[in-house]
RNA sequence: GCGGGUGUAGUUCAAUGGUAGAACACGAGCUUCCCAAGCUUGAUACGUGGGUUCGAUUCCCAUCACCCGCUCCA
């Protein structure tokens, strides 16, 4: 099997396994499901609020410099407007056809230059060598399978098809050719048509794409040939070359001269109608990230929570958008739970001024615990740092990756940005990204709200009165000409520089922010993704069975602790088993379990990913004596290892084992 | 949104233009039962809506959902 088509069955395994279990089922499932939204079933909600549970108690709890919120869905829609999200979700888009870039259809310039167009490509001879190598394989095994009376006309036929310079239109011959002559090799024929298949595939799209002056039409044939193999073309012969002088055309993407397809809305935003009227005027979303409630909230809990800067607000709560293609079970929902910390720091130059240096980042520093001299660079590091620390915690630290995006890739007003790879079945996939996004959404807000967003420092205010004018214009000509060096983005007027440092000076600014934002759902599925796993087991009968067990980390598992009477037919297990399940229960999650043989309720577990049973048997009610009265068998579920534990020592033992 | 595929008990799969089967799972019962044991027994399904037909789960159309490619960024 192929390794796609293994994690493909891998992936359907723990989709079957998450709806048997009560982990995650279809959404409206009894009306024929709902596109792009899951349920969370009993296990499945207990999941997530544990996960929920260690983000929140981790992020801000454990910690002096983290407050958390809980704003509405609903919000003013202004604050859309001014996050940018209304222009970039919501506006007319033409989408290149080579890159499916998207560009605002009314923000398209004029472009002139040669346009060069196909009508649509045939598919070529050549058949990738890999794929012959598959397809000989396969054919050798397929011949192997047939019966006696019938192979060596099998192999005859194998043997023609085997020849040196397989091409679409040799092994095309040959199912023409093969369907008067052998009837016995009818498999084998079937066998090569549904190979052949996918390199017959031609495409009638048309294709037109603009060279810029004195590019060779080459170029454009090349561009051509990929763009019809991604859509499934194999080998493209391009059909009916056309070239055509362009002036003044607003039909072609401005940096990949692709061409652009109509003119449609792109709604990614949730639209809902706020008050019974329901008229245009009511329009609002549903949010499409909870950050910006933490920015739109920042004045009120900085000036209602007695904290200073650096400090953070983190937030948990849904968020919705209207994906184009919900993807890959939960992991690209159209609601979803988002996990969110802003982080506000000082300006870097702010830091400056008050620690005299901002300290620069290198491999191996020392990121445990922050430091006064910290700007933006380190506190993103840091963040990182504790971000994945966090993962570990849950049992997720060896299948992570990052992705550290290329200035290419960073929206203009990030400075950095950081994604938190995990490995799913279906690829690896982003879990968390860490932004360092400067004071763009605070300025946005500001500006859009009119509202002051800027604090006062007064370490700052102290330190900067110490400056002299020169060492201030020292750093007003530093940041001069960082603006001026910028590649993206316009650069800042040198008066609004100097008058943002005016501000500076005397202690206000717009903090910075630093955003690691972390889903929730693609958390929860990273972790049950992670801890699936499945051995084979010859059982006495030499039957294969195949025995699924979710690994998952004792901290994050729905059920922490099985309790099982050994016999439901002996009234004194039961009520000793009873007695424990009512002790344990007050502090763990407990299941109660006294159907079948005690093999099958620990396979049941096991499969949930309960971390521990405990087996009240006729020792527990005294049977042999004293000494094991009162104890019961602890079983750990990755080990298979059995303890015997007094009852009145359980709950210490598990405890801190879970938490 | 475009292209390809799938849709039958809880799950994984069969069969069929006329009464839908199995395995596992699930419920009840028996069992001194420590890793999916055994025996008895019970409940449960043709995604939805049209059409063709005497009759459709099966053929046709539409719709919905899921899966796989192209699009990302929680």
């Amino acid at each position: 099997m192929s390794d796609a088509k293994n994690s493909l069955a891998q992936m359907e395994k723990i989709v079957s396994l998450c709806k048997r279990r009560g982990f995650i089922y279809q959404s409206s499932e009894i009306y024929g499901g709902c596109g792009g939204v899951w349920d969370y079933g009993p296990l499945g909600a207990e999941l997530k609020r544990n996960l929920r549970t260690a983000w929140w108690n981790t992020m801000t709890r454990e910690r002096e410099d983290v407050l958390g919120l809980d704003a509405s869905i609903l919000m003013n829609p202004a604050i859309w407007k001014a996050s940018g999200h209304v222009d970039t979700f919501a506006d007319l888009m033409r989408e290149c056809s080579l890159t499916n870039k998207r560009v605002r259809a009314d923000h398209v310039e004029p472009q002139s230059g040669t346009s060069v167009s196909y009508t649509g490509a045939r598919p070529g001879e050549v058949i990738p060598a890999d794929k012959i190598a598959d397809f000989i394989q396969k054919l050798d095994s397929l011949v192997k399978a047939y019966p006696h009376e019938h192979r060596n006309e099998a192999e005859q036929c194998a043997a023609v098809l085997k020849l040196p310079d397989i091409t679409r239109s040799s092994l095309e011959a040959w199912v023409s050719a093969i369907q008067r002559n052998y009837q016995p090799t009818l498999l084998i024929r079937e066998f090569v048509k549904d190979f052949l298949k996918p390199f017959q595939k031609q495409s009638s799209e048309p294709f037109t794409m603009l060279l810029p002056q004195g590019k060779p039409v080459e170029s454009a044939r090349k561009v051509a040939k990929e763009f019809y193999s991604n859509r499934g073309v194999n080998d493209p012969q391009l059909d009916d070359e056309a070239t055509a002088t362009v002036q003044d055309s607003r039909d072609f993407h401005p940096e990949t001269g692709g061409m652009l397809g109509e003119a449609r809305p792109f709604n990614l935003m949730l639209k809902t109608y706020l008050g019974p009227t329901a008229t245009e005027d009511d329009v609002t979303y549903l949010r499409p990230e909870t950050a910006q409630a933490i920015f739109a909230q920042f004045k009120n809990v900085f000036d209602s929570s007695r904290v200073k800067v650096p400090f953070g607000i983190g937030q948990i709560g849904k968020a919705f958008r209207n994906e184009v293609t919900p993807k890959n079970f939960t992991f690209r929902s159209r609601e979803f739970e988002q996990m969110e910390l802003e982080f506000f720091i000082k300006p870097d130059e702010a830091v400056e001024i008050i620690s005299g240096e901002v300290a620069k980042w290198h491999e191996g520093a020392d990121l445990s615990e922050p430091q006064l001299n910290w700007g933006w660079e380190m506190w993103h590091r840091y963040w990182v740092d504790q971000r994945t620390k966090f993962y570990e915690g849950i049992g997720l630290g060896d299948v992570l990756e990052y992705y550290w995006q290329t200035p290419a890739d960073l929206a203009h007003y990030a400075r950095a940005c950081v994604d938190i790879l995990c490995e799913f079945p279906f690829g690896t996939e982003e879990l968390e990204g860490i932004a360092a996004r400067g004071d763009f959404d605070l300025s946005a807000h500001q500006s859009a709200s009119t509202k002051s967003q800027e604090i006062f420092d007064e370490e700052l205010k102290n330190a900067a009165a110490k400056l002299t004018d020169e060492q201030k214009e020292a750093l007003i000509q530093k940041r001069l000409a960082a603006e001026k060096a910028k590649t993206k983005g316009e650069p800042m007027p040198e008066a609004a520089v100097r008058a943002w440092f005016e501000r500076l000076f005397k202690g206000n600014y717009v903090p910075h922010v630093i955003e690691p934002s972390a889903g929730l759902d693609r958390m929860a599925l990273a972790v049950i993704a992670k801890a699936f796993s499945e051995t084979e087991k010859i059982d006495e009968k030499g039957k294969k069975e195949v025995i699924t067990v979710l690994r998952l980390h004792p901290r994050v598992a729905p059920i922490k602790v099985g309790v099982f009477p050994l016999l439901k037919n002996k009234p004194e297990l039961v009520a000793k088993a009873r007695e424990v399940y009512a002790l344990l229960k007050k502090h763990l999650n407990c299941f109660y379990d006294e159907t079948a043989s005690i093999g099958r309720r620990y396979a049941r577990q096991d499969e949930v990913g309960t971390p521990f049973g405990v087996t009240i048997d006729f020792e527990t009610c005294g049977e042999k004596g004293p000494e094991l009265a009162d104890t019961v068998t602890l079983r750990h579920r990755d080990s298979g290892e059995q303890e015997r534990v007094k009852i009145s020592e359980l709950l210490g033992k598990l405890l801190p084992l879970v938490s």
